[in-house]
DNA sequence: AGATGTGAATGAGTTCACAGCT
DNA sequence: AGCTGTGAACTCATTCACATCT
């Protein structure tokens, strides 16, 4: 049953594993894999693999496993990966254009359309596919591009200001990595990625000045998955 | 009680956040604040505040609050922030560079002190504090920068070979950044940051084709929190 | 046999509600 | 009165174990 509504972000993000694992695997020609051989090969629970799957539909055939290619498809179409999302950056320092390289992916999924930045030395740039334009003209860039997604990459103290701009410019939804909490706007689904808190924890697991040996605490790095 | 084996990984990102609220307040001027308070203004959980501070000793006064800079510094120092961690960029493209400017923060808690890269044309490049060198020096440059923390921002491809390299360096924990899972050896605790999921998550919410309209399923977007 | 899908059991994490301190 | 610290209640998530299908 496609119960969308109400799936955890817990759920969604193995989803987004399970799939890339998936991936993975048709490269290298495996066409059937059970949970369990799915779940050995890539530290996995079996049973949470099942359960997460289940939810959304029968993909599996008792006694026999999962058809590679069926599933990754179903779940590819799950989340939304197979229509095209077309991703706006804005500001194009270091992060900015790091991103637009590290986001385009997944099966054309994702591809960055358009970027804006306010420093006219960099307005102008060629990027290949577009030109980077003045974040003043957001509205008809947003509109001329189709970009659905907004990714922010600017300074801390300018994050909120863009959202808003970004908001009323049309965008359906942002992404933002400025360390800076942007608070949401009614409508505009908005996500927060702080990069400093990886940091943060890593930097727990060392310990006040070295307790013990690496290792202390209950393992809690690793939240994500394979590619 | 500093109970600090078996923290989640889940308190340990609030308390990062609850630090971060407590510093911008330190900023205001503000010298105590009640749970509720804290709650109310970040968006929190007053009884979640109470409970993840209480494992870590009592540090309020009941009837009264807690005494912002005293909590704060409570925090950083559980957090190991109190004292350096001397970071080691590997990969000096544009993901890299920006890393490098994005996580020196936090009271000078981190601090980037190196950067390696495998491209000849930048290596030697003077960054300030330090000369980019070649990735074959790891080992010395781990040993002379006294760097303590590597940070992998280097092509996926790149990543396993790369984290073993800073292993055998002798780093003593690693960040990694590359859209790629890297397999963790045994004794050097390792964290896999892949930010493409954040696109997924929101791509998500978008749904097939536009259902209905922005937040749809429960809420799942901003785990993190303020600055 | 071999693997899925799923209720039932366990465990983790969060909220409630209040006793106890200031 | 006001607010913390905490056991008890509750909700959410994961794991177990097995009936069910191929």
């Amino acid at each position: 049953m496609p119960d969308l509504e109400g799936v955890s972000p817990l759920i969604l993000n193995r989803l987004s594993v399970y799939l890339r694992c998936l991936r993975h695997l048709q490269e290298t020609g495996v066409e059937r894999i059970s949970s369990q051989q799915l779940a050995d090969r890539f530290l996995l629970s079996a049973s949470q693999i099942r359960k997460d799957l289940a939810q959304f539909g029968d993909f599996g055939i008792r006694g026999v496993g999962y058809e590679v290619a069926v599933l990754a498809d179903h779940l590819n179409s799950l989340l939304g990966l197979d229509r095209s999302h077309p991703l706006l950056i804005v500001g194009m320092g270091n992060l900015g254009s790091a991103l637009s390289r590290y986001l385009g992916f997944n099966h054309g999924a994702f591809k960055v359309v358009a970027a804006v930045d306010r420093d006219p030395e960099k307005v102008g740039r060629d990027m290949g596919d577009f030109v980077i334009r003045h974040v003043d003209d957001l509205p008809a860039v947003v509109r001329d591009s189709g970009a659905e997604i907004g990714v922010l990459a600017v300074p801390a103290s300018a994050a909120q200001e863009n959202y808003e701009a970004l908001v009323r410019a049309g965008i359906r939804a942002v992404l933002n990595f400025a360390p800076a909490r942007v608070k949401r706007i009614q409508g505009v689904p908005l996500k927060n990625v702080d990069l400093r808190i990886n940091l943060e924890e890593v930097a727990f697991v060392l310990g006040p000045q070295g307790r013990g040996r690496g290792a202390s605490l209950a393992d809690p790095l690793d939240d994500d998955l394979p590619t």
